[in-house]
DNA sequence: TTGTACGCGTTATCAG
DNA sequence: CTGATAACGCGTACAA
């Protein structure tokens, strides 16, 4: 009749009766061990190894109505950046009894928002999302949810719960004046794809022209990024402004397009021409001469909000919600003229 | 006393009730419509639109022991190689009842097996692992797994189950064959971590020399493979060999290190040295001039394994498995000098 | 084609 | 500190 019941797994009660205690007890050595006398749970511990006895997630989810589970709700999984933020999840997690999961919503508010839905459906233990460019309704799922929220990439966003990220703003107006400071004065802005972050990005370099009174020369794209689209943007701005003598880009990989078309123009850098751009990938600082960009921690994103997540689980959301800003670091490298020596370099809390 | 019946989520039972039918039709409306007439089935999807309901997971789980869940088990997420594979497989899940959960036992056999272990309680749909280097404890529980596997990356492993990948030592063959075809004769290779594929790509190498009579010129390292690396790598394999003459590198970031590297050197590509890489990694086709290399499709292994999963869910293991190859094909750019009019490209199934 | 009874493995609740 | 009992929400195996 239990034709599986040979090759089914051991249950607590198994553990249970192996151990001459209650199958309560057993989960208690799992769950609040410090409420098992230490001689009880030696031995169910024992009996645990034995049999090798693990948990049944689905059992403890349907009766306990948490999970382990931390979503990670992301705009793409192209983009190296994100990448990088999985990574730091990921290393968190491991080794503990949480769980990632992915979504991809490829930069759509509307996917965000079925995701979120879905995911919230499994009572995870947190909730990471991008930004805080969601959907009214996204955004309200998100402020009922039975669980910890925090919202990474950006510090400067009206917390759900959390925020863990860098000011955006900041970092293009720092960026720019850097540029202004290295000697360059005819300052262009290379953009791809030009979502909310980037957004105030390209507000920080105005911001930074405005204060300089130097006037702003913009190439952007709705498009992804790549590094071909890089080429096409600088290629435009130099037709509509051939006198531009630097560019500060949205990202590395439209920084390395500029890059390589300047060496198909044979416009040599860092001389004739500037190029900074943003995120600091780890390929880019090995070229001749090294990309100039700006730094920022991803990696520490996704670690630090797992972190969080999984110190807070279970933990009632306060009304003040709360930011970490992890800074970001200018990296003035080949593609930039040396800043005279009295310019501080300015450094936020970056590592 | 049900405190929080009103927060709680509708049921079966809230739908079955609604509808005037029983739970169990309800639920047969999802797994199995065909078993519900056309009219009832109209009625129960409308009390589900209008009460939002959702089906539990954990319970669906417990109660038929299966999951939608397939396990993506993978050597790295840095590595851009994987990144690819899980892109395609998040693509072909999504949308479809399936869920992806990604595992990464950063190349080492024993967490791999760790990784395996935990996966296989959580009774997923379907396992997709790297390669075939298991251990065999790993191996062995991948075999009477009650699940079907699927290996990617390598076409030419002794199955578990099914294989989707490509021939490493023919691929590694052929790129050296067609540096031979492009003349050069001093033909140097370069590779870090050097994992099981990694072998065959230089036991490839290995073949297509002995088969010309040239000597070989190696040089590796165990090291995680990076730009720099690459670039340290070229640096000591001319140290032994200076009149080396080109080189088929192990992947993509090791050939861009070479690359630059020759340009320090001011060794002009393609004429005073060939470089043929591996992969072929979207930037570097961007470079002046555009890197050779062969071009591996790891989207499709991560689409297509999602994908035979899904079709063979449920599905008993035959005993004679199946391998799929995906093929390749050697790009030949602007870092290899021109092939004389005679010689064909080879080409694999590869698109 | 639809329904009944029961069990999946765990945890909450309350009693001892 | 430990245990008995009753859910948790759904699917299996029959029966009707």
């Amino acid at each position: 009749m239990n034709k599986r019941k040979d090759t089914s797994l051991p249950t607590l009660k198994d553990v249970a009766r192996e151990s001459g205690v209650s199958a309560i007890t057993v989960s208690r050595c799992f769950r609040h061990p410090e409420l098992v006398s230490a001689e009880v749970r030696a031995r169910v511990m024992q009996v645990v190894d034995r049999l090798g006895y693990v948990p049944n997630s689905a059992a403890s989810a349907l009766a306990s109505r948490r999970t382990g589970v931390i979503c990670l709700l992301l705009p793409s999984l192209s983009n190296n950046v994100y990448v990088d933020v999985v990574n730091g999840a990921y290393d968190r997690a491991y080794g503990t009894a949480h769980t990632i999961q992915i979504g991809n919503h490829k930069y759509s508010p509307l996917e965000e928002e079925k995701l979120v839905r879905v995911f919230l459906q499994q009572n995870p233990a947190g909730l990471i999302v991008a930004g805080g460019e969601q959907t009214g309704a996204a955004r309200d799922l998100l402020e009922r949810a039975d669980c910890r929220v925090v919202q990474i990439m950006d510090s400067q966003v009206r917390p759900i719960d959390l925020a863990i990220g860098l000011d955006h703003e900041r970092a293009g107006a720092d960026a720019v004046e850097g540029l202004l400071a290295r000697g360059y004065c005819r300052i262009g802005f290379l953009g791809a794809r030009m979502d909310a972050r980037s957004q105030k990005r390209l507000q920080g370099y105005r911001n930074a022209l405005f204060r300089a009174g130097a006037d702003e020369r913009v190439s952007t794209s709705p498009s992804p990024s790549s590094a071909r689209l890089g080429a096409l943007l600088l290629s435009d701005l130099l037709a509509r402004h051939p006198d531009t003598d630097a560019v500060f880009t949205n990202n590395d990989d439209i920084a390395l397009g500029a890059y390589l078309e300047c060496q198909r123009r044979g416009m040599r850098l860092p001389d004739a021409f500037g190029i900074c751009g943003f995120n600091d990938l780890d390929l880019l600082e090995e070229l001749n001469p090294p990309l100039s960009t700006v730094r920022t921690d991803r990696y520490q994103m996704g670690w630090q909000s797992v972190d969080r997540l999984i110190a807070l689980a279970n933990t009632d959301r306060p009304t003040g919600s709360g930011t970490v800003d992890l800074g970001y670091a200018c990296m003035w490298r080949g593609t930039t003229r040396p800043a005279p020596a009295t310019v501080p370099e300015r450094r936020d809390r970056a590592g």
